[in-house]
This record gives structure tokens, C-alpha cells and sequence, in this order.
DNA sequence: TCTTGACTTGGACAAAGTCCATTGTAGGAT
DNA sequence: ATCCTACAATGGACTTTGTCCAAGTCAAGA
């Protein structure tokens, strides 16, 4: 069982087959997928399971903090299930290809009281932006 | 004229009233409004613009670099007409509004050559995320 | 003032996500 | 082992956000 599920468990969540196949596809891809590709997968193992399942089980591991929810531009959002490791995203403005990077410093002490404006800040998310190699050589 | 009409204006385009609607909309506040809450506010100016016609003017304000669009979440882009002086976001998690702000430090810096992959670093985008003022209070 | 090609319009369409009444089932209780 | 029931899954309607296009309109140069 993976990492993911187990923790789910410890929460006390029921294990559904459709849990246990979300969380799989999730852990088991290098890349950050999309609810929908997330569900295409899925459908792979458990034909039936529903479009709904799938967001709603993203969204509540993301609710508990086990997964993230990237928004990189206006299309769909994108589930990172290495929440348990505060990272950052490097991003190819060409074709989209997500990185996670870990830089050094806590970029929320960048952000100082006079430029909080009353904001509770919880969180930052930082995302670089470049070509990737094979798309500076492609653009060469 | 605002200064984002005059420079439209050099670069050939036609000045109808609708962008003219639009460009003054956006100088004029000082959120960063949504595609829909322009075309609200431009609505209340020029009754019979269209939604088309300001999702075209924005994203052709977009392309020429007049002006940024933001996508912080999943939800509807918003448009920044602060592009000539650099900045940050600061996002409510609850209602979506954003802010500028302004950090200390260049947060490109923070990103070491070893975590950089080959990547061609260009850009990096910092939002930072909580509670509004008024979203605080309305959850206490 | 006339002409013309760029601009606008409104409605159909599409993608991403939410909602909800109904049906199914995991896992504790017996 | 089986039964209960609260929690979970389903699927289809609905909403939000955004795009596309054919037809009509108009800004600005000739």
C-alpha cells in the first residue's frame, strides 16, 4: 500500500477501491496531472469510477494537506502529491513541463508586516519560469 | 486619455469606445478585476459591449505586454494593469481578491544553479496566500 | 463622404468543475 | 458470518469561465 493511502487510513478514512486507485495513479507519476488526467488513469484500473469521485477525493486530500493544488495558468488545475516536502515549481513556459526544485531560504519572510495589509499570509508559492533544454535547443 | 489608450493608439490600433471602455476600467481600479467584472463595470458605461468583445481586448492588451493576466487559482484569470513596475501577489484564499506587493530581496536568486536542471530561467512568479482582512472576519 | 478592412456582436459551443438525489458498501456491531 | 448504517460513489444536470464564428458595424485614411 502506498505511503499516501496508509496515511489516509491513520485519518481514518474508509478504503474505497476508489481512493486506493486515485492515490495510486497520483504517487505513481513523476509528472502533475490534472483532474482529468488523473481520472483517465483511473478509469484504466476501475472502469466505473466516476468523474465526480475523482475530484471529490482530490479535493479532500488536498482539504488534509496530503496533496497540492497547482494552478499554473488559467487551464486545469494540477495535483502534487509531494506535499509532505515544502518545494517549488520550475516551469516551461513552452510546453508546460512542471520540475519540483527546492531553493534555499523561506520566502515568506521575503514578504514584510507593511506589505501584508492586514492579510493572516499562510502559505507562498513560488513558480520559476524558463525554457526547458529541449525546447531551447527546439527554439535554437 | 489614460496612458494605456495613447499607447494603443501608437501601435496602430483602432480606438473604439469599447476598448477605450475597457483600458479606462482597468486603469481606474485598483483590484485586479476579472474578465466578468470588467465587462460589468464597462456595462455600466457602455450598456451594449459585449462579453467577446472584452475578452478579445484583454487578451490583445495581454499579448502586446500592456498589461499581465493572473491566474492564482482555478477560478477566472485577472488582469493587472501594473506591468511596467515589478511586483508580487498577494491572493486571499477565501474570495480571490488580489494585491500588490513588494518584497524584499530578488527571489531569482534563491533558486541555485544545481536546482535550475538546465532550464533557461526567465521569470519567477511569488504569490503569496491568506486570509483577507474582511474573509477573517466573516469566517470568525 | 466613401470605402474598406478591422472591430463588435450575440449566440452556440467547449472545458473545467460543482451539486445533489439516489444507490452502494466498508467496517464496526452482533 | 451477517447485518446495519453512516459514509462514499454515481451520473447527470447545472454553473462558470472562456472560445469561436458568421454577420453586421464603424474608424479613419483616401
Amino acid at each position: 500500500m502506498s505511503d499516501l493511502l496508509e496515511r489516509l487510513r491513520e485519518r481514518g478514512w474508509r478504503l474505497t477501491a476508489q481512493r486506493r486507485v486515485v492515490a495510486e495513479v497520483l504517487d505513481g507519476e513523476h509528472v502533475h496531472l490534472t483532474a482529468d488526467e488523473v481520472h483517465a488513469r483511473a478509469i484504466e484500473r476501475l472502469p466505473e469510477i466516476s468523474r465526480a469521485t475523482v475530484y471529490n477525493t482530490l479535493g479532500e486530500m488536498v482539504g488534509i494537506g496530503e496533496v497540492i493544488e497547482v494552478a499554473t495558468d488559467g487551464r486545469a488545475k494540477r495535483y502534487d502529491p509531494n506535499a509532505h516536502r515544502p518545494h517549488q515549481h520550475l516551469v516551461c513556459s513552452r510546453c508546460g513541463t512542471i520540475r519540483d526544485v527546492h531553493p534555499h531560504g523561506d520566502p515568506l519572510a521575503s514578504l514584510p508586516a507593511e506589505e501584508r495589509f492586514g492579510f493572516a499570509v499562510a502559505d507562498v508559492e513560488v513558480t520559476y519560469r524558463g525554457l526547458c533544454p529541449d525546447c531551447a535547443r527546439a527554439a535554437a
